[in-house]
DNA sequence: TTTTATTTGTCCGTATGTATA
DNA sequence: GTATACATACGGACAAATAAA
């Protein structure tokens, strides 16, 4: 960042202190002059800096924090956020593919899994009777070791049985999936809301309870559109933005 | 429903009891026979419905609770929950037409507006220098007078210069583009996340604050790929579902 | 405003079947 | 096979919130 003297009105063009450190320290930011996890510098060293009241830069700070860039710890300093993870939805959506491809390191673990009876909109999602049986597998995804969602998949028991002991050897739904002779899929459809962490939630993705987690619903088709999995995911809100292109 | 009573295990198919009275209550819900807002019959009357005890009862109810279907309120009753509205994402997005083929009114109103300096994100969004002029507008859309979500817009001040006249008459971003020549337009790119209902989004949606917000980004384009308008959804995620269909 | 009945929430306990180690 | 842990189901009692008299 460069130092700036408050200018006259009118070669800031109507544009108020605090935006404009706002603007520079965005900027900083983005131009990776202050990395994810830094500790900026303190209130006072960027008020002298910039040449104006420290109340100045904490209007800024408090724009930064609002759009989720900053974190200020009381007490401790002013952080810049972690960046998110950025996660394509459409028809070619895989996870390890997503994550990957941003630079970051996917795993997947499978923590759960049973055989159970379709619930109605189960059944109807993945063309199925109600009560005929599919296979529940419970997925923690993480990129970098982070946790980013988890995911409950199920798919119809009849096509693919031991789904769980095949996704532990393999670590993919791809790869279970071609293992079930479904060489290739696309996602149908995917629906998104959003809800406050549950106790479950924070203990699986690392998170306070309250903190938002994105619920997305997915249903798979074969490349002959016929249903073969269906998922609801819970990610950790504060660490992706899903990314849908038109 | 019907009642039931505990059958022997091979005629359960291995259905636990509280799971075939989730779906029974779940069918019921689906088919109308208890319609948004009713309230349930109590516990113990389900119960000997069913000709169960309650507290399985309270676990179907639990279940249908945790996937949003009913509400229960203390001392009060279950009730069945409003269903989503169904937000279609894509291309074409446009509000008015989304809420209005869900059968719903749709609502616009514009409560806030500026002229300010385009921030270094907006500006890469419209293709703006940082520091052009832009125009924000403030809007907040509702369905059957349910507010649903705020929506901060900017719009290039040198194509648009008195959009929120404009938008006040005619009520609608699409006619307000017409307004300035813009036939036609797509949306490009839609980035979503979701957070914590802060102050002003339980005023503004009429939440209570900690609840989940959709944060919907998108930007939108002419039919010759010019940025036209750039958005900041937030969305009360109690009362949407985004749909994305591929 | 106060009382009373209704309804959900929480806690205690008991018993049984089913996986898992 | 045995022991252990867990989920399911039932029964009862009382607290707390709500709604109606």
């Amino acid at each position: 960042m460069r130092p700036q003297r408050p200018a006259p009105a009118e070669a800031t063009h109507g544009v108020t202190l605090w935006r404009r450190i706002a603007d520079d320290l965005e900027q900083a930011i983005a131009l990776g002059t202050h990395a994810a996890g830094d500790r900026l510098p303190g209130e006072v060293e960027i008020a002298t800096h910039f040449g104006v009241n420290r109340h100045t830069v904490r209007r800024a700070l408090a724009e930064l924090a609002e759009r989720g860039l900053v974190r200020t710890e009381r007490g401790s300093g002013t952080y810049v956020e972690r960046s998110r993870l950025t996660y394509p939805i459409g028809a070619r959506t895989r996870f390890s593919e997503n994550v990957g491809s941003a630079g970051r390191d996917p795993g997947g673990r499978l923590i759960g899994h049973g055989r159970e009876p379709a619930t109605p909109d189960t059944a109807q999602q993945l063309g199925l009777e109600v009560g005929d049986m599919v296979v529940r597998l419970e997925i923690l995804r993480s990129a970098d070791r982070v946790p980013i969602c988890a995911t409950t998949s199920w798919l119809p028991a009849a096509r693919a049985a031991d789904a769980a002991r095949v996704f532990r050897a393999r670590r993919s739904i791809t790869a279970t999936l071609a293992h079930f002779g479904i060489k290739d899929y696309r996602r149908q459809s995917t629906r998104i809301t959003a809800a406050a962490a549950d106790a479950l939630d924070a203990e699986r993705l690392h998170l306070v309870p309250g903190r938002a987690v994105l619920i997305v619903d997915s249903v798979n088709v074969t490349m002959t559109g016929t249903p073969i999995l269906t998922s609801r995911a819970r990610f950790a809100a504060d660490r992706v933005e899903l990314l849908v292109e038109s």
